[in-house]
DNA sequence: CGCCTCTTTGAGCTCAATCAAGGTGTGTGG
DNA sequence: CCACACACCTTGATTGAGCTCAAAGAGGCG
């Protein structure tokens, strides 16, 4: 458990004061797939990622999902709504490859977690984070499509403490089109082509990004 | 300056508090079109917007500006980069219209605001709030534009306390166009339409919507 | 071994972008 | 006070990036 240690939300922190701060706390192992939190349902309680990935997704108009956002280990899920008088997750969750997440009842927030301004803080440090990336997406609207998976990437490698080449979670074609907005197809066609040109290099979903520079140039190229 | 009072954000609050809070408040005018903060910049004030309404840009990779967020009365601007060591405006800000900002130096926040828990909690909902709006655009990505451009009203609509039907601030097409990703033609073409539908009507930059439900229909119906 | 998920490729079509041109209102400097 | 620039709105014509539809191969799993 002192793996908790590691993640920079807890920085400063003894392993007293963690052991105190989870009291309760569950881990919970999840197979690939399986749903973590259901959107709309009511939220008593809240988490850390502690391995794999859990991607958070709303259905969009057409009933397809929609994924808002990739959660990697050391990130807080739900935390940020626990202050409301009667939370209701905005998002659903679902593991991607097998994932385990550290559980908290929404009590042990309200009595232990929400008196320690400097972890609420470095909670609240996490949602700007998120939403500068959200602005960002927003910023490449107009982009071509390859700007956007070009970005994806590299935004998901970042959040990625070392400095792998490798992308942390197993990422499906679809899963990208379906945090861009953009169709399988034409996501498969743009990575085809980088496939070819040697710039990345997929196996078993495993995506590593061979030549990094190439993939930043896409991001402004306006030729193919 | 009691108008503070009125504002969700202070609910619970005396005025004797919340003239503590605003120690060193000075209100700034803000003219049409006029910069608040410019991104980039050292960030060693943030504030509450009194009257009107400011827009948050940021550049896209065409150097154009996309608009990331419009802030009504009521919003805080910057506070949640306040408790970073050194903050940035992450966005820049420009007064649509004639508005008011009180504006609170970075101390008082620090001194001030940051022990105050209910408060720092009922900034992290307006956080939310607006991760909530940020995710649902993202979910209409691949919906047609005509769909964006009715979420987008009323979205605005619905910030505004009233239940009013016209757009409390001044919103061109082109603005329309800039927040949604998309060209201010093709914004023209479908509000023209729906103006000769008498669905909505301008005036003066000031959007009213007539027909309420005939918007909502936009956002789902696959036909005209 | 049939089913499901993921990937791939091709063909055709569509929505919205771009380009072009013109109209209006407003502020500004000569 | 006029003319000139500028911001905003409008309409039409053309074009293309990416969507849809269709078909098929390659694992993996019960």
């Amino acid at each position: 458990m002192s793996e908790l240690l590691n993640f920079k939300v807890f920085e400063g922190y003894s392993a007293d004061q963690l052991l105190d701060l989870c009291t309760s706390g569950e881990i919970i192992v999840s197979k690939h797939k399986q749903l973590l939190y259901q959107m709309g349902q009511k939220a008593d309680s809240f988490g850390i990622v502690l391995s794999g990935a859990y991607k958070l997704s709303r259905p969009n108009p057409n009933g397809e999902d929609t994924i808002v956002h990739f959660s990697t280990p050391g990130d807080i899920i739900a935390a940020f709504i626990m202050a409301q008088p009667s939370p209701i997750y905005p998002v659903s969750s679902y593991a991607m490859g097998p994932s385990r997440f550290l559980k908290i009842p929404r009590e042990v927030f309200l009595q232990k977690w929400k008196s320690q301004t400097d972890l609420i803080f470095k909670i609240q440090g996490l949602l700007s984070t998120r939403i500068g990336s959200l602005q960002t997406q927003k910023t490449l609207l107009k982009a071509p499509l390859s700007a956007k998976i070009a970005f994806l990437l590299i935004d998901i490698l970042n959040k990625y403490e070392g400095d792998e080449s490798t992308l942390p979670l197993p990422l499906t074609r679809k899963e990208i089109a379906d945090s861009l907005g953009a169709s399988v197809e034409s996501v498969i066609r743009i990575m085809s082509d980088w496939s070819k040109k040697g710039i990345i290099e997929t196996q078993d979903q495993q995506i590593k990004v061979l030549k990094l520079d190439k993939i930043i140039e896409e991001m402004s190229a306006t030729s193919s």
